[in-house]
DNA sequence: GTTGAGCGTT
């Protein structure tokens, strides 16, 4: 009884639920299940995790049987250092449908009877979440940074093409200091020739051999998971996959070809 | 392969 969540909740009428924050992203209910379970009756562990990637959103929830045992794993388990991070063991104050609770526990009736207690509106639950988890994470997230800097990438970019659109006159390009560098280098012809490892494009070559690790690296200091990923399917997610273009070296090349 | 405020699924 390891799989939490997997078959949504069992029965939330009368338990109470810890909300643990601060946990890492490769935590799972596995690992969080011996530490919860040693204060209390555990009912349910649960682990939101990201629609798109599948990984986890760095919180769990624990539902427990009884008040008691959950205020102590509250009182035990907040602050404790879980694969070095430090998680904040908290009283849930919303429930699944966002129903107010008090101390974990969900005060509104349940119209339906044992086990179809989520009955009540099982509507809203389709596209709605797909747009707000994508508008909850841009919010405050660190996403944040990589879409600013994806921005600022494309800014870039279409800064660099206007630009390049712009000056369609070498002169004006070579005036500007750039062409300046491609004629002391046409003077010389011999430094191209003679050093060919300048040309490289990159200079920071590690020159790392392909395949020269044993296979007997692994080391089981480290947490062994028999399944810790089910559907390894999504390689590459959408929405990423345009940003990964070297539109620099490109506009070099060009130039470098238009100029001789 | 990364990240770090918050409240939730078959």
């Amino acid at each position: 009884m390891s799989h939490f969540g997997r078959t949504g909740p069992p029965d939330i009428a009368d338990t109470y639920s810890l909300l643990v924050l601060n946990i890492t992203f490769r935590t799972s209910a596995d690992d969080l299940f011996p530490l919860f379970d040693k204060y209390g009756k555990v009912v349910d562990i649960f682990i939101p995790r990201d629609r798109r990637t599948g990984e986890s959103r760095g919180f769990a929830f624990v539902r427990y049987k009884y008040a008691e045992e959950a205020q102590k794993a509250v009182d035990r388990l907040d602050g404790r250092v879980v694969d070095g991070r430090e998680m904040a063991v908290q009283f849930a104050k919303y429930g699944p449908n966002a129903e107010r609770i008090h101390q974990g526990r969900i005060i509104e009736k349940v119209p339906g009877f044992k086990g179809s207690s989520r009955s009540r509106s099982p509507r809203r639950r389709y596209r709605d979440d797909y747009h707000r988890d994508r508008e909850y994470r841009r919010s405050r997230s660190r996403s944040v940074d990589r879409y600013e800097r994806d921005r600022y990438r494309q800014r870039e970019r279409v800064y660099r093409h206007r630009s390049r659109s712009r000056s369609l006159s070498p002169d004006y390009d070579r005036d500007r200091g750039r062409g300046r560098d491609r004629k002391h280098h046409r003077r010389s012809p011999s430094v191209d020739s003679a050093s060919p490892s300048r040309r490289s494009p990159s200079p920071h070559r590690k020159e790392s051999p392909p395949r020269s690790l044993s296979p007997t690296k692994g080391s089981p200091v480290r947490r062994v998971r028999n399944e810790r990923s089910p559907t390894p399917r999504s390689r590459s997610p959408p929405g990423r996959a345009m940003d990964s273009r070297s539109p620099s070296p490109r506009v070099d090349e060009v130039i470098s070809r238009a100029l001789v």
